[in-house]
DNA sequence: TACCAAGTGATAATATTTATCATTAAGAAA
DNA sequence: TTTCTTAATGATAAATATTATCACTTGGTA
């Protein structure tokens, strides 16, 4: 793999938000540092650094959003408010390796849990 | 809601399956049974389905599926050959309560495990 | 400096889902 | 049973997300 200006700033973006960025949102940020940088590019490195690990794709309502942060943590979805967060827990990585019961091996940042979070479960309240 | 012989349908066809269908999937399978019915219906029913509780819908890839098992457990995504299965398991499930930490409350059969199936791993052995 | 292949950007195509609206039918009321 | 109201349907179009193609550019080596 060759070294590209676009690729290096893309993955920049990941690494420098806590957020989890859509293609789109990713491309838009994109934009403000490399003006004309075409979406299909942003689709390819995207997919490319999935491939080599140093980020993490999430598939959230039918749209990827990609992590850059590539420490073992899991991920939370908000099925109210859409909000992804990540969720550090040494006491469930350490449990981890029951899970490969059933011989089922998760990937080192592979569990996402689906539910409320606490701002909206305050809100409901 | 009404009573609708197409929404019965769709319910009766994931019951009735260990499979996690697609909604094309859904539709090929209800057009054995109703011709001619239309997309159209099949997406707003398993939406609404969804949203009662009766299914559980899985973001795959950019393409919801759907279950019909609504008893506990979890779900098991392959990413290599992309098969996902359902993951009975009692100790997570009475473990579960740590998960409350952060303050964030999974969904019942909230918890997706991405990783590589056994299958695959045998494959790769 | 020349060359080759990886990477890019413009464009088009595909896949998945949602919106619209006239028609149909569930089921309550007369 | 007939009438009536409205949820549900099906046909169609539109929106959204992603992938494919290909001529051109650029990183990096010979």
């Amino acid at each position: 793999m060759r070294y590209s200006f676009q690729r290096e700033h893309i993955l920049q973006i990941l690494r420098n938000s806590t957020e989890h960025f859509s293609v789109e949102q990713v491309h838009k940020e994109l934009l403000k540092e490399i003006p004309n940088v075409s979406l299909m590019t942003v689709y390819r490195n995207l997919t490319l650094l999935s491939k080599k690990g140093d980020i993490i794709p999430l598939h959230i309502n039918n749209a990827v959003h990609y992590c850059g942060d590539v420490n073992p943590h899991y991920h939370l979805e908000c099925l109210n408010c859409g909000e992804v967060s990540d969720f550090y827990n040494s006491e469930l990585l350490t449990k981890n390796k029951f899970l490969d019961y059933n011989d089922f091996s998760p990937a080192r940042n592979g569990i996402l849990f689906r539910g409320i979070c606490s701002d909206c479960k305050e809100a409901e309240a």
